[in-house]
Formats: C-alpha cells, sequence, structure tokens
DNA sequence: AATGAAAGCACACTGGT
DNA sequence: ACCAGTGTGCTTTCATT
C-alpha cells in the first residue's frame, strides 16, 4: 500500500470503469503492472468491489428517511437482518449502540409509501418502536481520504 | 427504463467493471446495444458513477461512529459542509431534519482518534453539540432492490 | 515488482435494418 | 431500438530483468 496505490484506489473511486491502461499513464506504469495492483488491491480486500452508483430520486424515490429502530425483546436479530432484503426501500441499514438498535436508510417515493414501510415494519418484522426524520441532502464526502492517513 | 435496463443496472450493481459483451451475453443483445442503453442510464441519472467501494477496516480503521451534530447558530451551513472535506475521517454525512442538523459517518482507528475529531469539529467547524454511536456491523442490503419497484 | 511482445478481445464508430 | 463490420486500443499471458 504505497502511494501509487492509493493514487489507483482514487481513480478507481472517481470512476471504476477507468482502463489499465489510462490508469498506467496516470501513475507512469505498464498496464499490466497496474493491473498485477489493482488485483492485489482486491485480493487484501482494501478494494471491496466495484459498484455502479444509483440515483434513487432518478427512479422516482425522491424522499429519503432515517429511521432508529427498537425490536421487540423476543425477536431473533439474525432473522430481522435477513429478513430486511425482503423490503426494497431499505437502502441501507447498521446495526448501532446505543438507545436503539438498527438505523436504515430508507427511499421512498412519498410519505404515503414510508407509512406502508413504517407498518410493515412493526407488523412483520418485529419492530417495537422507530424514530424517524427526513435527509435533505447528502453530502458530496469521498470515503477516498481515508488514505489521506494510511 | 424496461426490465433489461434494470437486469444491467442489477449487474453493473454487482460488479461495475464487466464488458458491455459480457452484459450482452446475460441479457441476450448485442455489445452494441448494451453500450447504448448504459450511457443512456448514465446520460438519464439513473447510474451516477461507477465507484470502487473501499473497506476502512482493511486500511486500518476498525471503528466507525455515526454522530449526530448540532451547529452553532452563527456557523454558515454552507461553509460547513464545504470544510468537512479537510476532515479525512469522515466517510458520509447528510442534512437532516429534526432534533440536530447534520449526521455524519466518521471511520476511526480507535477511541483516541475519534476523540480528536470530536474536539476538532468542535473547536474548527462550528459543532455544538455531538451525539455519537458505535456501528456495530453494516447491513449487506443493496440499493437494487429499488428497481423491483420500477 | 516491473517490463515488452504478441495473441485475443473489447470498444467506439459508422452505416444499415 | 437493435445489429454487423471495421479500425483502434485494451487486457492477458509469458518470458525476462
Amino acid at each position: 500500500m504505497d502511494a501509487i496505490d492509493r493514487s489507483l484506489v482514487r481513480l478507481l473511486d472517481q470512476d471504476a470503469r477507468r482502463t489499465y491502461n489510462e490508469l498506467g499513464k496516470e501513475v507512469r506504469l505498464s498496464a499490466n503492472t497496474v493491473a498485477d495492483r489493482v488485483r492485489r488491491l482486491r485480493a487484501t480486500g482494501v478494494i471491496r468491489g466495484f459498484r455502479a452508483e444509483l440515483d434513487p430520486g432518478a427512479l422516482g424515490r425522491g424522499l429519503t428517511m432515517v429511521s432508529d429502530v427498537r425490536l421487540r425483546e423476543d425477536v431473533d436479530r439474525t432473522r430481522f437482518e435477513r429478513e430486511l432484503h425482503q423490503v426494497p426501500q431499505i437502502v441501507s441499514g447498521a446495526r448501532m449502540t446505543g438507545e436503539y438498535d438498527y438505523q436504515l436508510r430508507l427511499a421512498c417515493v412519498d410519505p404515503e409509501e414510508f407509512e406502508t414501510v413504517v407498518d410493515r415494519l412493526k407488523r412483520e418484522h418485529g419492530v417495537r418502536e422507530l424514530r424517524s426524520r427526513l435527509v435533505l441532502h447528502d453530502l458530496e464526502v469521498s470515503t477516498t481520504g481515508l488514505l489521506d492517513l494510511a
């Protein structure tokens, strides 16, 4: 994980479809050396994968909510986590310390849809309490800043 | 945005570096046509970009915190949002409704580093109050579930 | 770890249905 | 909206340092 690797990660974070050749020009290395390095970055887990970033807004889902969630005492966390795949409005989630058990992020078309998701979570998936707020906008922050410290 | 486009988005969400040829085989279309469709999906904003996904843990940052933040009355939000790029531990953030103004996600190597970030946010960037909790683990949820509804 | 050569593919165009 | 052909450029493997 030297300075060149950091450059490569930064470049691939901006555009994951850049060719090895193109990357090679930027870092002044041959394409196949770059390919080797990128493979190594994947193998060591620094790069988890290359993914398309979607815009929920362009899919008609302009309302995103963040909900802290507390489960009923009797529900199994593993099962809860598995079941969340069944709720397509959930775009991310994490188990947390503190007052609540989980925090979920939901992309909805309108308040009415959010309401049905809330009801569903309570009725079908064992959530006892739910504290939600609206996301006004996301900040443009890159996870690539971490490389400045490594 | 038909069923084929949805398949393409799903495939690119799994691996953004798949070739048009490969994608074409999956959806039974020529590479050419696939390239056209993908270009259109980018142009219409459904696909915002192709990014490398990093693992903070593999970079030595195994402690991730979520902090709700309230700003002092006198600080300009635009300036605050711009300044956050200067804090590399911040990996995402959003302005929110409710009790707090922003929610930030921070990737740190240990509690001590988190402490210095907290102090910095208060001293240099106008945060008045801060309520934090630890992320135990992230859920494996794909934003691609949204396509099931579109 | 990095390089160059060469074979095999993928990509962007153009043009055509 | 889709496909085929073409020229160019990319990726990969292997041998070499």
